[in-house]
Formats: structure tokens, C-alpha cells, sequence
DNA sequence: CCAAAAGTGTTAACCCTACACCCATGG
DNA sequence: CCATGGGTGTAGGGTTAACACTTTTGG
């Protein structure tokens, strides 16, 4: 077996993130709609290469800073938030994808939906949001890679209890309902989704309700020890969830 | 945001892959058996760190070469094989897993049965195969590489084809049983497993037969136009299946 | 009282599983 | 003819999807 010593090589190591959330408001690039929709933080750049497209937000990864960490820490910078649901995506290195050799290990995070909507990052003059179905012209591989995040979204709210990611601690099954259907796409019925959810006992209700419009409706918490979905393969220090939850 | 210019990292790149095949013979460091076993080759590291402890086969990624072909030469100098199938599995990167910074994106490949059998790679000195329940002391994160490898393969054995990969081109219903059971570790109903099979549409029937013993059982070949299982984001030259079928 | 969302009940279609049974071959 | 794996049939249980129905609020 033939191994290079490595030390000459020229590749660099970034780290990205697909930050992703529901917006019902009109405040985002694209049309507005009564129903919420996905959106996303993009960055625009300010040098070349592709200075001035739009790009995730992400950065180089540090000497002594972990993937995840890096991940983490860009995802603050941006939008001055901790995500509730942090997931290692891929890693994208085709040798063409940049000028330069860039390996880039991109993450998805969901943000909860009010958080999101006051969050202010360190450097608000270049950060927009996006509705994920009308993106602007987009640097590298970038288009391609947030399809995947979206196709991941999707796929893994079939499984799991990911879209939960979307909401506050406290939540009514339509607001949960309603965070699936727009991943989803499709309406689901309301009474089966019932049954469906506290079939997995991973919902515990609590004794208050929400108010102000027709019946009120009844106000459930997830079960705290339980992951929201498979992160993979994780080391010690990423398994807790107490630095994930707390904004 | 704050973007060091990267130039200076000292971060290097590495691919390794978790090569995967089922083996029935005796001829693996573990206990033998009549039924398949899940198997894979080591390498003895020649050098610091971990020298003389077994690891995955991989190197160092080349500045003009994509991850996935990283992947596939590696592959083809442990095993002097190409695999049947072949995904990028998780990049791992945390700060303390190798005494210098390195970035491990890691592959898992699925080779058949037969040709694994008789692989010869450009370093057989250095290589053993593994049951891969029984596996040796291993070098850096490894282990928990190989078992998150393992997870993977039994997770996407539940809703794909992948378990084809360990396959010739033509096979037995009791053979994809047989392959399967191996990777789930139980039992299946032949009867079930037979309906639910073709009911997926994903096996042409040939006319030939598989003799020597009671009743001849049909052979059968995958439908060439499909994929085994989703492989993720990959770039236009890694969708091609034809360099991946060919030995 | 009416509209509309919250929440419960019911039923038919579907799928999965277990297992009985027949078929074809080697010994 | 017998043992054994190949292959087919079928009945029961569980899950899903569709939708009727009751409850509770705001207006």
C-alpha cells in the first residue's frame, strides 16, 4: 500500500451547515404564504470565489476544534442561536467543486421556529433567509447539497421524531402536525396523526391548554430523554443533548 | 464572521473504507462455521501510531483525487477487487482521535462472496480477514468505525437491496435468504421472503437452475437498471454503476 | 346558533406472519 | 421411498387510511 506523507498536500478542511426552520411570515426572500414553509440562512460572500453569490454559512475547520464543534460554532456566528437537532450530513470533495481543494463536511441543524425569527447573528448585514423552495444562485455545490439536506429532512421525519426540531418545548398536535405536513408536503389527517404519535409515547401532555381560537387544544412536551432522531455515529462528547436545548 | 485563511492547518485528510463480504470457509482469523459470516480484511500497521495493531485499509487522500475514487483505489490495493457496492459512511474528526489532526472520511464496500474468496491484493503480507464478530484489537477509533459500518449495513438491509452486493450476478432465492439472515441475525420465513422479494419487482427470473441437490432451485439476476440502495449525494462521474459492477 | 378546530369511534383494506401443504430431486 | 429444500396456499392479527361523529370554544 502506497501512502503519500501528506504533509505537502494542499487540501483544506471547511465545515458548513444547513440551518433549517419554519417561517409563516413574509420577512424572507420569495413569496409569502399563509401556511408555514422551510427557510434558511445564507450568507453572502464577499470574496472571490463567487463573491457576491450566496453561500451556507460555514467556515475553515480549526486545528484543535472538533467537526461537530466547528459546525456548532459557524451555526452561532450566523445566527446567534443553539439548534435544537445538530446532524452530520456528508462529506462533499469532489476535486472540482472549488479552484482550490476544499473537503467540505457539511451538517444540518433545525432551529425552533419563534428563536428563529428574533435571531441576530454576529454579522446581519450579509445574512438573508430563504424559503428553501426559492433559492437565489448559489456557490459551489451548494444547490445540490441543501436538496440533500431537504431529502434527509424528509426522509427522516418518516422515522423519526425530528420535526419536533421545528417547535418550542411546549406545543399542540397541530402545531406538530402542521411542522410535518410542510415537510411532508401532503396534508396528514388529523386523527390519525393523534393516534400515530402517542402510539410512540414519546409525548407527555401537560395540564395547559392553548387558547384563542374555537376549542382549545391541549399543550404536550417531548419526553426529555429520549433523542429526537439517530445522530450517528457520535463521540462522548457529542451525545449530550443539554448544550443542543438550551438557547 | 471570522474565516482564518486556512493556509497554515496543519489538518490532513484520510480515506479508509470498511470493506464487507460474507465468508463461509475457515479461512478467517475466528471461530468457523457452516453458515456465512460477515468478513473483512485488516491491515497491519508497519508504522507510529498504533504500530502492529490492525486497522482499516485506507491513505491519505491525493490533492487530485475525489473521496469516493480515494475510496475505490484503496479498495482495489487491499483487495486487487472492485466493489459491488460503495457509500460513503460518516467523516469522522474529532480532535483526539489520532495524535495528529486528521480528518477520516470513511466508505463501507460490499464485495461478492466468490471473488472476495480469491482476492489477492498489491500487499497480501500485511492483510488479514476478520470475522467481524470477533475483530482484533484495533488502532485510533476503528472499532467504533466497524461497528457503526455494521449498523448501517443491517439498517439498509431493512429497506433496500443492498444485501445483493455480497452476490454473484446469479443467485438463489435461498441464497439472498441466507445472505440476509446472515446480516440480520435471524431466521426468515422462505415462503415470506420469496413473496415479499418479487413483490418489489427487483429480480428477473433466468431459466436456468441451481442442481445437486432435492429440488432444483430457479436462478435469478438483479434488475440491472436499479440501484441496490441510495448512495447519497453523488456527483455526476460517481453515478455511474458500470466501474462498480465490473471486477 | 353557527363555524371550525379538538378529539373519539368505527370500519374496510392492506400487510405481515405463521404454518400447512404440495413438488421435485438425490440418495 | 424417504428426507430435504423449493415453492404455493391460506387464515389470523395488527396496522393504516378514510371518514362519520361528538365536544368545545369564539363570534
Amino acid at each position: 500500500m502506497t501512502r503519500s506523507s501528506g504533509t505537502e498536500d494542499p487540501i483544506r478542511v471547511a465545515v458548513s451547515t444547513v440551518i433549517l426552520t419554519l417561517r409563516r411570515d413574509g420577512a424572507l426572500q420569495g413569496p409569502a404564504g399563509p401556511s408555514p414553509r422551510i427557510a434558511l440562512p445564507l450568507v453572502r460572500r464577499t470574496r472571490d470565489p463567487y463573491q457576491g453569490s450566496w453561500a451556507l454559512p460555514g467556515g475553515w475547520l480549526d486545528a484543535e476544534e472538533g467537526l461537530t464543534a466547528a459546525a456548532a460554532r459557524t451555526l452561532g456566528e450566523t445566527t446567534g442561536l443553539a439548534p435544537s437537532y445538530l446532524e452530520q450530513l456528508y462529506a462533499f470533495g469532489a476535486v472540482d467543486r472549488s479552484p482550490s481543494r476544499v473537503i467540505s463536511v457539511i451538517y444540518w441543524a433545525l432551529l425552533r421556529e419563534e428563536e428563529a425569527a428574533a435571531a441576530v447573528g454576529s454579522d446581519p448585514e450579509n445574512v438573508a433567509w430563504f424559503d428553501a423552495a426559492h433559492l437565489p444562485e448559489l456557490a459551489f455545490d451548494h444547490a445540490r447539497i441543501i436538496e440533500y439536506a431537504l431529502w434527509r429532512l424528509r426522509n427522516k421525519a418518516g422515522y423519526s421524531r425530528v420535526a419536533q426540531g421545528f417547535l418550542p418545548p411546549e406545543f399542540t398536535l397541530a402545531d406538530l402536525r402542521e411542522a410535518y405536513e410542510t415537510i411532508l408536503g401532503r396534508k396528514l389527517d388529523p386523527a390519525n396523526f393523534r393516534r400515530q404519535v402517542d402510539a410512540t409515547r414519546t409525548l407527555v401532555p401537560t395540564n395547559a391548554f392553548r387558547t384563542g381560537s374555537h376549542r382549545p387544544a391541549r399543550l404536550y412536551r417531548d419526553a426529555a430523554d429520549v433523542e429526537l432522531a439517530d445522530r450517528g455515529p457520535l463521540s462522548p462528547e457529542e451525545t449530550s443533548t443539554a448544550e443542543t436545548r438550551t438557547s
